[in-house]
DNA sequence: CCGACTAACCGAACAGTGTTAGGTTAACTC
DNA sequence: GAGTTAACCTAACACTGTTCGGTTAGTCGG
């Protein structure tokens, strides 16, 4: 089948699938053979239009991070924080399967850095100082990636029945899929507003021009 | 070479060599041929002591995790967080290579349930309620594996001079290896101290009765 | 219309991975 | 001293990402 009339392939239709494989069977589920077959091709022919699998992941992360919005600031950088951890969070828990690729570091991911440059361009126009910029930043960050990975509903909901006698404390109910979800936002919601509401008095912060 | 006098394996040998690997090598860098090639054997003979590499890996983790100390709520609910929580970052930023792997999925790490069990029930003791403990300990993890891996110092320290043009916001000065590591920490501390700040007031609490 | 060229795919291979089966021999036990 | 076990080995399997050299369909220049 040597160029078929049409082309079967195209970069965007295979980070598509890619990323249904990934959703679909984990990130270890995905093998460049594996995603050829579902795209009724040979392997070979993917590196055609993809220079490695790892650029692949990495195209296919930046394409589900550039749906985060970090425009929430014009109203102030409270609620700009909160809104822009939530559409993080967003982002990620919609592919969580993709979250680990992420764990390895995202050393030069474009989109990261530019979202991180206007986060950070924000917070010292509503008054920090760039150092207070950068930590709350990456402090911000930690929540939204952290409750991206270590989640209760991806973390340990195999059997319930296990946990229950063994650890005493532990609700039972956390692990139940429905309730682990539920609760897995709540806690986030949580630590993020505990985070933002702790930030001032912490530092000088920025208070005293932009808000009583 | 059959049966040495002495033998050349033993499960925590494997595991220090392996950790030792991983160190230097990175968490890719660690293959059971190079695990034993490193310890003076063939790659079949470790399958004697060590049932999959997986469980290598979980069983170095675990081991890693057991330094972590939650014995810290016997001063206040508070201390006990902080405490804890600098624990679990320091265990886990000294041997940053083997993060990635936890992001995988604890699924049924033993050691941590364990640990989320006493850090829960001290929480409930202090007063909080069942599902606000869970959340707060939730919140605590996500401030400490996140600052695991999202961080600056192993983010993206190549080369500073590419970023600083295109980011204007983002100082060149925090991509210095050590202005980097001191930068992860003072972060840390921040979202530390802001989170366990934010907690009072944000939900009933349990400070009626143990603290004013 | 026809030749040159390129774009798209394929088959086969390479080096590497985790893991297993079956063999060899030293050390221990009775 | 025989039998058993424990510790290692060699060889292989099924996979992985990736590359090389082919084969052909489409496209462009003359």
């Amino acid at each position: 089948m040597p160029r078929p009339s049409t082309p079967l392939l195209s970069p965007d239709r295979i980070r598509s699938v890619a990323l249904a494989i990934i959703d679909r069977d984990g990130l270890d589920g995905l093998s460049m053979r594996k995603l050829a077959a579902e795209l009724g091709v040979q392997a070979a022919s993917l590196y055609g239009h993809v220079r490695t699998k790892d650029q692949l992941l990495n195209d296919i992360a930046s394409s589900i991070l550039s749906t985060v919005d970090v425009s929430g600031f014009t109203v102030d950088w409270r609620e700009g924080l909160i809104r822009c951890a939530r559409s993080y969070r967003a982002a990620l828990s919609s592919h969580p399967n993709i979250v680990p690729f992420l764990a390895y570091g995202p050393a030069g991911r474009e989109e990261s850095l530019q979202r991180l440059d206007l986060l950070h361009g924000a917070l010292v126009d509503a008054g920090w100082s760039r150092r207070e910029a950068t930590m709350i930043a990456a402090g911000l960050m930690y929540i939204v990636f952290g409750s991206a990975l270590s989640s209760f509903s991806s973390g340990f909901s195999s059997d319930p029945a296990d946990y229950t006698d063994r650890y005493p404390h532990l609700d039972r109910a956390h692990l139940l899929p429905g309730v682990a979800r539920e609760l897995d936002r709540d806690s986030f919601e949580l630590a993020l507003a505990a985070f933002v509401r702790g930030l001032q008095g912490l530092c000088r912060g920025p208070d005293r021009d932009s808000r009583a």
